[in-house]
DNA sequence: ATAGCTGCAAATGCTTTGCAAGGCC
DNA sequence: GGCCTTGCAAAGCATTTGCAGCTAT
């Protein structure tokens, strides 16, 4: 899918989405965060990013950042709700593009993340916290193994 | 709930149980692993824990294992079905002595863990794997901010 | 100008591994 | 006796942190 044209001229996203998204949540726009930003969003909201797969994919498109600011960045953006943690392997920490409220599969051999669309799955019965606490989240995983 | 009488009568699965346990799925029972084994399973089907908890539980105990055995025990217990490895955080891995299908609620804060019964929470509606492939396990975690 | 960022390298913390000594069958 | 286990310490790895220098506004 990669075209002759350079990068910057090639995302779904324009610029001043990203720099507005940032602006947005009260990130400065700086160059890092925002070359992470539109690497993560260029293609819509589908990716499953680890720091150092994005921290590769940065270097291999010219982008000087460093690891740390990496985890940064993902960190921040998570927190500012532009990003969803994902925890699925006690090895590696997955970002996900997608804040919505949905589920995934998981391909335990290849690390493969694959969005399950919310209203393609469905939890009925709920159970009560024991505690009356307040739910913060519900993930579900299905694990593949393959 | 400690009593006076020594651990080792104390337990509510007796001594044959958890060694014909461990000669049943191929292990040796050595010293270390009968020890560890009984305290996992002592209270019940209902404990969360990490190799951490589990050393110290140990050697408060009196027993002499080594925090590496700890790890390799857990994971040979895991691989052989007396546990179930729970991802819920990427720094700490937990495993839980109810080896049936169940969710878990985990408190974010306290970093407590608790089974949710199988018959109290449902899927309906459970996609299709994307490719056919065979579904491995499913996991449901409730988070609880607190 | 200045508060906030970044980069680097060092530190951290959990987990795994290598290997010699010990223990179960 | 022979093979599996253990223990220790060292290595490994992903992630975090401290701090000097840079940069948006």
């Amino acid at each position: 899918m990669a075209s002759i044209t350079n990068s910057s001229q090639n995302n779904s996203r324009p610029y001043t989405f990203t720099l507005n998204q940032l602006r947005k949540v009260g990130l400065r726009p700086t160059r890092q965060r925002l070359a992470l930003a539109k690497l993560l969003f260029k293609d819509g909201n589908n990716r499953h990013v680890t720091a150092e797969d994005l921290h590769s994919e940065a270097r291999r498109e010219g982008i000087g950042v460093s690891l740390a600011t990496v985890y940064n960045t993902l960190h921040q953006f998570t927190q500012k709700g532009l990003l969803r943690e994902v925890i699925v392997e006690s090895s590696r920490t997955y970002f996900c593009t997608n804040t919505s409220d949905h589920g995934h599969f998981f391909y335990e051999k290849s690390g493969r993340l694959l969005d399950i669309p919310a209203d393609s799955i469905e939890i009925s019965r709920i159970p009560p916290t024991p505690d009356g606490a307040e739910i913060k989240d519900i993930d579900i995983i299905i694990r593949i193994d393959s």
